[in-house]
DNA sequence: GCGCGAAATGTGAGCGTTAACAACACGAGC
DNA sequence: GCTCGTGTTGTTAACGCTCACATTTCGCGC
């Protein structure tokens, strides 16, 4: 359509073309009430005809306005972090913001602080941290001036808006569900120190133990990974007492099932296995795994709705705390002692 | 630091501070040589005293690049595009730049072509599509003028660059394996049509059986999900004669798994099952699952390799297209016939 | 026909940065 | 002393858009 040598069409070749000013221009591109149909029409034309796109950088810069959401995340590719990003960049794109996404390698203070950092310099309306490890809330003490922020999946984050599913309900149910079915208690495979999820459901799982009267068995911990939980499965098969495990997460609650079936422990028959996550994969484990679903595109939506209300009211550093609440799916992995 | 009640301080501003021009913080900031070393430390500690970040939108416009690359993606949630993009993210940071992503819910023409459309009005410098549909792949046909792009795991797409991990070699080292076990034949459930992965896979594996001299069986396909596996599955388990099936990824695999566990049918026992894509989960499935990885994180630098070589050179639309190797994992689900 | 308010359009400035060029200081070489 | 080159710094003009305001056009009542 254009000829690709040249330097691509601006308002004012529009402007030419159609025969009125730039403004004009800048006026049916933005919708305003006060232009004439027929120069609206004769605008459009010249748009289609040189196949002009508005330059949002210069927009920008004079609106002080990027209409550009900051998301720092860790490790996109677990279910987690991946899903939560997803429902907020559709969430975003819905409200007619972009997405610009750092995602870091390992969530340390200098990493959190350096992308915030770079964020700010491009300018964004907001930044949305999904950062669920301690030191990742603590290096929200240090944020860029000027910037509405909220953070995700945080917890306790300082001086800033959260927004997060209910670990230690989450926990709850699971616990009481497996009491409910008669077990004396419940071990835990918990995920990594350091991480807030992990010890929100740690907490909740030794509060409806204690609530309930229950002894609180030793805790064993894993990484998250499939492998860790494998090899809690190993130790948790060589118990005798074990009659329900509640586990951390679902790709771990995997590595447990797969343990406990070479040993021959046989679920739920001798042992009731829970996890947490409801990943897609959950429902066709063998046996299909009873869990805790989070609803990640609820967190994705109202991150950004407290975000944009941030921005919006430019109040900063409003505390609000939003707390999505988690649903108990029940499958075959648990049944009564 | 920085009362939040004023604007942010500008250029001008550190300038002042400094007792130097506009130009001089700019030089700076460039890290431009010809800057005395007195005179830099002076600007340092006025910058830092006033918490100055530039404005990155301004230096864009005027520099006309943005230092931002555009990602579209679809269901950034499923396992493979979540790495792709991931590895893209990584790759791109390491190279300086921004990520500014679009995912999207359903790939259609008009949504591919409005991404490209929004990501061009933000003036990013170059645009990856991750987007392994054809319909997607037809998309790139209008693309926006004056901007580079890459397609990953595209196929044939017109006229731009692609990478793409090799399906048909994959799905090949696959079949062979399980011919190499004695298998007469292999079965396969394939992922939807339209996909281009499905398709390579399917074509791969239709190679590898004419080849080979066999006979290739009904196709079965499923849609990616685990529940489609299932069904699949199921389908499968009352045939008499299928000793080896191929699925074309191992969420479908885990279904066809649980089908078979249901059924009484012993994996590799009585029948062999392989998959595709290596997800963290596969090495934990009952039996571990013999499968194809996928180097994701390769994927996304030769992308941003491609991509960046483009830009740098300004010479646009060279077709290019880096084919990325695939591995056979070879783990308990697969065994003689 | 005239005046007047509202609608439609145009004009100029400025957003914060970099590029291009001008200007200046300083020492070497004649 | 003067020129010249080099290194350092300053000045001015963009970049492409929107804002505030100025100006023109139009419809309508008297």
């Amino acid at each position: 359509m254009t000829p690709s040598k040249e330097r691509l069409p601006v308002m004012a070749d529009v402007a030419r073309l159609a025969g009125v000013s730039h403004q004009t221009v800048s006026r049916v591109l933005n919708e305003h009430p006060n232009v004439r149909a027929e120069t609206r029409t004769r605008v459009m034309d010249a748009i289609d005809q040189l196949g002009y796109r508005r330059n949002l950088v210069a927009r920008a810069l004079v609106t002080r306005h990027s209409r550009t959401l900051g998301v720092v995340s860790f490790d996109t590719t677990l279910y987690g972090p991946a899903s939560t990003v997803y429902g907020i960049e559709q969430a975003a794109r819905a409200a007619g913001y972009f997405i610009s996404i750092v995602s870091l390698k390992s969530i340390d203070r200098a990493g959190v602080r350096d992308a915030l950092g770079y964020l700010a310099e491009q300018a964004v309306d907001g930044i949305v941290v999904v950062a669920p490890q301690r030191s990742a809330a603590r290096a929200l003490a240090d944020l860029p001036a000027g910037i509405p922020v909220v953070a995700v999946e945080c917890g306790e984050a300082g001086e800033v808006s959260t927004v997060s599913v209910d670990q230690i309900e989450g926990a709850r149910l699971v616990v009481e569900h497996l009491l409910g079915l008669g077990h004396e208690t419940v071990w835990h495979v918990s995920g990594p120190s350091g991480w807030l999820e992990a010890e929100g459901r740690i907490h909740g799982w030794r509060a409806a133990l204690s609530d309930a009267g229950r002894k609180v068995p030793e805790l064993l911990s894993g990484d998250w990974s499939p492998r860790s939980g494998y090899e809690a499965g190993r130790r948790l098969a060589g118990m005798e007492d074990v009659t329900a495990v509640f586990v951390a997460n679902d790709q771990m609650a995997l590595g447990v099932l797969r343990a406990f079936a070479e040993e021959g422990v046989r679920v739920p028959g001798r042992i009731s296995v829970a996890g947490f996550d409801d990943i897609p994969e959950s429902e066709f484990f063998s046996p299909p795994l009873t869990t805790v679903r989070q609803d990640f595109a609820a967190v994705g939506r109202r991150s950004i709705e407290v975000l944009l209300r941030q921005i919006e009211t430019r109040e900063q550093r409003v505390r609000e705390a939003f707390v999505v609440p988690p649903e108990l799916v029940i499958r075959a992995s648990t049944s009564p002692a």
